[in-house]
DNA sequence: CAACTTTCTCCACTGAGAGGACAAAGCGCG
DNA sequence: CGCGCTTTGTCCTCTCAGTGGAGAAAGTTG
């Protein structure tokens, strides 16, 4: 099929597209009791739309006591890329124009052998999508990146754990190279965005998603819209300071949350007390694996290993204590934790809790829920098909 | 005269009305070539507003090498009232339609006496202000209270600092006295809306102004337009952690920005050490006033106390801190510093960037300034006079 | 088949808004 | 002073978005 190029041509259409992306097939009628304008006029727009190729109308619904109206849906050959650049894996996935996951892949990979190597294997991983026939070609792509992005051009700027990114034109290259519309966004934004379409977050305007991988971030929502920030750098809690004086950071600080608690951290931490004979339990994994991960944190708690669980709870209440300070300052309606870490599950969810609702003011924290997410690692690449989708699907 | 009821009927009006505001008189021409409309369209828009008596038009302006001009100004006898109570004085005001202070009368006050007692002194405060000439009444007032509103209703919740206030009708109450419409909103962001409106912000789309006063809150600015959080409690970092296991706060936890620095604690600290002969400057304050504030803290300092020093560069360096990790969040265009302890100038400036500047990310602070606001005590009134103006000058 | 629903289409009417022509009012120059 | 030029403001016509009602089309129920 050839690619859709069409864009709406008013607000009305993009308000429809949405509404038929995020509802899935209406009817006319369906439609017209949403968006608060005339049939005639509605039936213009929706006409515009089904020209353009952007929407077909196919079969018609069951009746429900009159005449049987016509399924209007978004033309199922449409197909978005979703791509989650992370500092040691990729995700990428296909969805359809409702933003449903046909396929997905996930790979391990190093960001820090640069944007070349690294689109070399989301390409292919694209193309290997292709092949197995979920689609013939892309209209779009939302690419997430670990690091700073100045929004509008698409472009990195000073990602401190992806140096060679710095100013490279991500977006253009990626257009080029896929032949469709790219937008690019800050990795956490992206989950932020899944989580919004169709996760937890799906009926809250403002709220915060914090990002525990190999560092921290954190997505923030505002009124329904992601807050980027003057510089693109948003959401950047990292290297917020956890602890006076603490651990040394590659940032040059100290006391850097991060530099306290994340997979990169913990690891570390996990690691020191199994060489120290603090943790049998550990020890006999970083025999048998060689190194030991957020994972591996995760089934020694489980076993019901003291030493991990010690660790985890540490991490929790440090990540609550900064997120306490967020609460207090940005009053959201819901915090999500997502990430890698989310493996370690309700023992880390408990400890952050416990400290947020401690430190922070009752006004703030009395209706607060705090979360897991709800998509795990497909959070970032529906967030990645939103992002592009909410573009198309806006007036030119 | 009798009060403005009328309301501009639609967007475009109200975009007029905006542009009369902040830019003054304006010929035809001139607001044609801002608000992107047709001069046909447009002479029928201002000639309605012409018709509802907001606006008048008024003399010719002088002639610019062709037919001279009618000047279409904002109607000269619209009044706003704006109030800003805060912890221990009340500041009202009377504004013009442009928001020009045409008189400010400041008064010692304390918020704990309940809204009944403080609303009276407010009250005989704008009759003062009436009797003198400078109104004949009201059109609407913005009103500013130290703590959480619910807005849309302009209520006030669970305030820490004035627990006589819970759940006091506040907008209804006023609206019934002054007999026009009234906005209440937290006074934060009454000092951002007037920063904005007339101050260092005019240009910032996102920025924070941190208020440092009894206690110590910031205002939030996204997009242009203020960040009021789920339940009204956004911005109140004063209960942020600054110190692990610091001073004991009222709220109950340990280390509180605000039990570390804040006008309050200034003056404790003062006293302290005053009386410890720390410092025979403060001493010598204290035998002499009976007690100790920030001014006398400031003006120790500026006759070269080094204790007086010591307390303003703690203060700003625990500031610093918390705004730090604020920066590294919310990733601002600007950081604006304001409030009673404004007078302790530079020397806390100079804390506070120190501090900012060396925790915080270099993406995020590269290009960041951090500066005293521009208004001092009338950054509040005209906040609020911004508050009710634009709500009355929006479409109803 | 009649009565009733629901869905969709058609058509006439309204009002927002654009844009051009033109009138009014000023300046400067020969 | 008259003439050309500029700026400001008004008037008139044309277009098109959008409304709302009438009614056709296509069902269900009894």
């Amino acid at each position: 099929m050839r690619r859709m190029t069409a864009r709406p041509a008013n607000a009305h259409q993009a308000r429809l597209l949405k509404l038929l992306r995020d509802g899935g097939p209406h009817s006319r009628a369906q439609l017209g009791d949403q968006v608060d304008l005339s049939r005639s006029k509605l039936a213009v727009e929706v006409d515009r739309l089904l020209e353009t190729g952007l929407v077909v109308a196919d079969g018609l619904a069951a009746s429900r006591g009159g005449r049987r109206s016509h399924n209007i849906r978004l033309h199922p050959g449409l197909r978005f890329l979703g791509v989650d650049i992370g500092a040691t894996s990729v995700d990428v996935a296909v969805t359809n124009a409702e933003l449903e996951i046909l396929g997905h892949i996930n790979q391990p990979m190093d960001v820090r052998e640069g944007p070349v190597a690294v689109f070399e294997q989301v390409l292919s991983m694209a193309a290997k999508l292709r092949a197995s026939g979920l689609a013939e070609g892309f209209d779009g792509a939302g690419i997430g990146v670990p690091g700073p992005v100045r929004f509008p051009e698409g472009v990195p700027v000073a990602p401190p754990i992806m140096p060679g990114w710095d100013g490279f034109p991500v977006r253009e290259a990626l257009s080029q190279e896929l032949g469709c519309p790219v937008m690019v966004d800050n990795d956490v934004n992206l989950m932020a965005l899944g989580e919004q379409h169709a996760g937890v977050a799906r009926t809250v305007a403002d709220f915060l998603c914090v990002k525990i991988g190999t560092g921290i971030g954190c997505g923030i929502v505002v009124g329904g819209g992601v807050h980027r920030g003057t510089t693109g750098s948003a959401g950047d809690i990292g290297h917020i300071q956890a602890v006076p004086d603490g651990r040394p950071c590659a940032c040059g600080n100290r006391g850097c949350l991060e530099a306290h608690f994340s997979g990169a951290a913990l690891a570390r931490d996990a690691t020191e007390a199994a060489q120290q004979g603090l943790s049998p339990e550990l020890a006999t994994r970083l025999e048998t694996n060689g190194a030991l991960g957020a994972a591996d944190v995760a089934a020694a708690a489980a076993a019901g290993d003291a030493t991990a669980l010690d660790l985890i709870r540490e991490g929790g209440t440090r990540t609550g204590q900064v997120i306490a300070g967020l609460v207090s300052f940005f009053n959201p309606g819901l915090v999500v934790i997502g990430g890698g870490v989310t493996g370690l599950g309700h023992t880390l969810l408990a400890a952050i809790r416990t400290q947020v609702y401690r430190q922070s003011l009752p006004l703030a924290t009395g209706n607060l829920p705090i979360v897991l997410g709800e998509l795990g690692p497909t959070a970032g690449v529906i967030g990645g098909a939103r992002l592009i989708s909410d573009h198309l699907f806006s007036p030119a």
